[in-house]
DNA sequence: TTTGATTACTCAAACGTTTGCGTTCCTGAT
DNA sequence: ATCAGGAACGCAAACGTTTGAGTAATCAAA
């Protein structure tokens, strides 16, 4: 089970370590017969080099972190996905962790991975707060937060518009010919969230009707939340709205839950929106609209920001906004 | 940005940094003042132990390699995240990669986690011919197979029972008074497609009902592969059947859509039942009825396995077949 | 007071690399 | 024949830990 190290391979290979070293990583001061030949003694060997041992001497571990809510979420899948298939052609491998919104594992994840020097952290967190909390391991090493904008924070972060993307949905209902448009979801709490109702608001505002909300006062949101406030919505006197605009598209499938056993047709009988375009809005059957986040970008972006951040050190901070988009699909219809 | 070593510590507090080890450590060759006193001094430089140091003299990272053919695919995710619960709780950080289900990508995933000096990987192939391809790899470091059925193999492997999951499938719809049930999928190619074509084979037999295929001869499954041949099976001529049996959920899921494309109602005009109860199985308007991995188990089982390997090195090698159970949604009716 | 044992430390080697510097050897110009 | 200069390679330190072996101090028993 030992490992085949650099001097064994010197040993065969008859010359010191210090020139296996040179012929593998590719140095002149090294005659091209020699590092054929011990290039032929390691393909031989099977030596693999001991990335641990270089990271000492290099202090560069050549690992990223990536710390998700939950892994299971798939729009976290997602992101983790992009950013793996990205930051492997770039030699890094990526050590996952989940916090399940903890705040303490959210500490303990860093922990964890500072303690495993990780060049870099892609940090998904759970709620604007988790800055404060983790202040202190955030500026021991480069890290890029990713998916909640993150305002007046001077961190560098990648997320879409929410507010724009709230704007593009209500406008996008509007167009339909809605005018009584319910949006279902936290206000507070998450800057996201806050964005989102805020865009909602405003796009509102400038198209002359009236915002009406339901507040879901979940702290967190699931599939059951959801249905679980839609029952208690749909339960309601006096509703007035022929199209709901979710802040989540888990809240939209919670929502779809509830009107499914009440019988409410969508989108005959109301119109439903969602936020985020996970991947389960594209599932037959559930065909939800939905405001697109550019996954494979935000995924993209930042981890060129990160990668930017660890070889340039005093780059300073970035806030990347990208723009999402509308996917249409069968959930909405004209009013 | 340096990070602050043992040695600044023992600097600090005025001690040798063996010393400051042993506290750490937790030896009883110290007295207790010395140990609180270093103790403090640690908390207040924010002193984190350096893993890859430690690593080097005892040999153990505590990083263990998870190798997914797509963290994105929901079976993936979830096992990802209980593996990722239950090692965390043991020291152990998971360090992940995506193969895209290509074996040349699952080599090169090897080689990286050998590098990176991995105490074991969990693998989960993308096809049985994968542990031939990898055999050199995996007796230099513990490895455990998941997911996939790797009969006659001398490694360790845990799976469910698909043989067990086909026969308890098409014995449910028999139950239901499905006489002619067919079986949609590939049949070779993979151990676990070939066991549980098989499954269904055997209980046909048994149960005294002829069987009939439909064979998925794409050589990965997606919905949108599963609808297309959907589509195929529908548009033939000659069909007899009141009932299909998915080889995977996501090929149930590309039945749906093919379904609900040509108007095909489920359950009402036939049933329909997956393997795998993938999250998005359970989704509103889904209800996919279907044979349920024991993802948590599964996980589970495969984190004690390999743990037990690394901790003891001659353990040789197990198979842990575990029990599928049946969930029953809404896409199964009775005939 | 001497001895022996115990306690609480310090010293230094080792883990597998990289790399600056030193050394050897060869070539060609003087 | 001498020497400068460069090519090719070896030596050893360094990275931050752990740990066996060594040492100084303390204390109890003789």
């Amino acid at each position: 089970m030992k490992n085949v190290t650099i001097k064994d391979v010197a040993k065969v290979a008859g010359v010191s370590y210090s020139t296996v070293s040179r012929a593998l990583s590719g140095s002149r001061e090294i005659s091209e017969a020699t590092r054929e030949k011990i290039l032929a003694v390691c393909q031989e060997m099977n030596y693999t080099a001991n990335t641990v041992a270089r990271a000492m001497v290099m202090k560069s571990t050549m690992l990223l972190g990536l710390i998700v809510t939950d892994i299971n979420n798939p729009f976290m899948s997602e992101l983790a996905y992009h950013i793996d298939r990205q930051t492997r052609t770039r030699g890094y491998n990526i050590v996952l962790a989940n916090s399940s919104k903890d705040p303490e594992q959210e500490r303990e994840a860093f922990e964890l991975m500072l303690g495993h020097q990780v060049d870099g952290i892609i940090f998904c967190p759970s709620s604007p707060a988790s800055y404060n909390m983790l202040k202190d391991y955030i500026d021991r090493v480069p890290t890029v937060f990713l998916g909640e904008n993150l305002r007046d924070i001077p961190q560098s972060y990648v997320s879409v518009d929410n507010f724009r993307g709230a704007e593009l949905g209500t406008e996008y209902l509007y167009g339909l010919g809605h005018r009584k448009i319910l949006y279902f979801g936290r206000r507070r709490g998450s800057t996201t969230h806050q964005l989102r109702a805020d865009g909602y608001a405003s796009a509102c505002k400038n198209l002359g009707i009236t915002p009406q909300y339901f507040n879901n006062t979940f702290p967190t949101t699931s599939i059951k939340n959801g249905y679980q406030l839609a029952k208690q919505l749909f339960a309601q006197e006096g509703n007035d709205f022929t199209a709901i605009f979710a802040s989540t598209d888990t809240n939209a499938l919670g929502i779809m839950q509830a009107a499914e056993e009440l019988g409410i047709r969508i989108p005959e009988d109301i119109s439903l929106l969602g936020f985020d375009n996970i991947r389960d809005a594209s599932l037959p059957r559930i065909h939800l609209s939905s405001v697109e986040q550019p996954f494979k970008m935000l995924a993209s972006v930042a981890v060129d920001c990160l990668l930017d951040k660890i070889s340039n050190d005093q780059a300073g901070y970035s806030h990347r906004i990208l723009y999402p988009a509308l996917k249409e699909r069968k959930t909405t219809a004209r009013v």
